[in-house]
DNA sequence: AGTTGTATTAGTCAATTGACTAAGCCACAC
DNA sequence: GTGTGGCTTAGTCAATTGACTAATACAACT
């Protein structure tokens, strides 16, 4: 291995040392000393590789958000059904809560609430998220032929985003009830849009004889 | 003033400073003296008076959930049309932001996902606002005569409990975009349900001549 | 006025923090 | 084999932390 190269991997030892401190004790706990047990390295190596604790936060920030918004693309990007696609991504709910993935998301956010520094940075990762979910839901609304008017395309996806991140806060917080119950209505819901609009086919090529 | 009210007067000195700061700094950046400088009171009264750090936190989340609660009763106990109260509880995201209402709310969350102690009493003030909502949205689908089956009291509960925090989320990162379509598609929504009700009435009580 | 007990203050304490550095290490080039 | 250049280590530094305490101020009661 070169030293470039080992340089870097021990970086993301230390990116991934992060991340399960996120989870296991939050941002307001990791000290360099705390973080570089964790990694398996020098802790004098946080100020030599990164500068300081907070670039070395800015890191995992970007590593992690470039990655969720790799996910978010990929997944609505397949050519599926818009149905599938919302049942993956509801899937991947349970998943990322059992991963410690929403954990990371939320410390780094609630870090970034009092610094103003990471405030941009984070707005950038929603707006992208966002795009990526008006892009899917306009296919859906296509798909679905949705009245755009009582039912607006970023409407739709700002319903869908918010409702996604308060269910995530709840299940941090411990709280489930309600979730299944919701989500039960959602898909009803999508599935009657299939069916109105299948109907509405059958109407149009064989009219009542 | 007793002895007695006077120090009473300066544990709230304390806890009022304690809301400033999760406000202004966040709950990783408080420190007891810094504390008490915010209070204009000595720093080794947090000791005297709370025990530690920590249950002066505990009792500022106590106190200012309490106020929560009472405030969700209050406005939905109100003898009002459901879209009244509902116009009331979105009108309270905005003034919540700019008073930092919101930021306490959600420091006292972030410092509870990291302090098992604090998960319970937070769990249990989630389930009291659920069950206020679910109250409220009871009388709405009766007032609406709306489809229990396709719309769950407790799935509609659910559902405008996680889109409003989503909100929050969204906006203490200094996003805001989509939320005004989103809340003028669900206005719309229950006005509609309100002409369906009415279009009833008159369909019932002056069938087609 | 004197006694008593609580409220309040200033200050101490060990522990921990982020930042930084001197010293040595080690692989590689020459 | 001998520099040479970075990598890595252990350790230092002042600052800050939560917890705690001795000393004092003060009010109420006798």
């Amino acid at each position: 291995m070169t030293d470039v190269s080992e340089r870097l991997a021990t970086e993301e030892r230390f990116l991934d040392a992060a991340e399960r401190l996120l989870i296991r004790v939050g941002y307001a706990n990791i000290s360099t000393r705390r973080l570089a047990e964790e990694a398996g390295a020098n802790h004098g190596l946080v100020h030599y590789y990164f500068g300081s604790m907070e670039q070395l936060l800015i890191r995992v920030l970007e590593r992690f958000t470039e990655r969720l918004i790799a996910r978010q693309r990929a997944m609505y990007a397949a050519d599926a059904p818009f149905i599938e696609k919302w049942r993956q991504a509801m899937s991947f709910l349970d998943e990322d809560l059992d991963s410690g993935y929403e954990k990371i998301w939320f410390e780094l956010q609630a870090l970034a609430w009092n610094r103003p520094e990471l405030q941009g940075r984070l707005i950038r990762v929603r707006r992208q998220w966002t795009e990526v979910l008006i892009e899917a839901f306009q296919r859906g609304c296509d798909e679905y032929e949705l009245d755009t008017n009582r039912f607006p395309v970023e409407a739709l996806a700002a319903l869908a985003g918010t409702f996604n991140e308060g269910i995530i806060l709840n299940r941090l917080s411990g709280v489930h009830e309600g979730h299944a119950a919701l989500l039960e209505m959602v898909d009803r819901w999508l599935v009657s849009l299939e069916e109105a609009k299948a109907s509405r086919r059958r109407d149009h090529e064989s009219p009542v004889p």
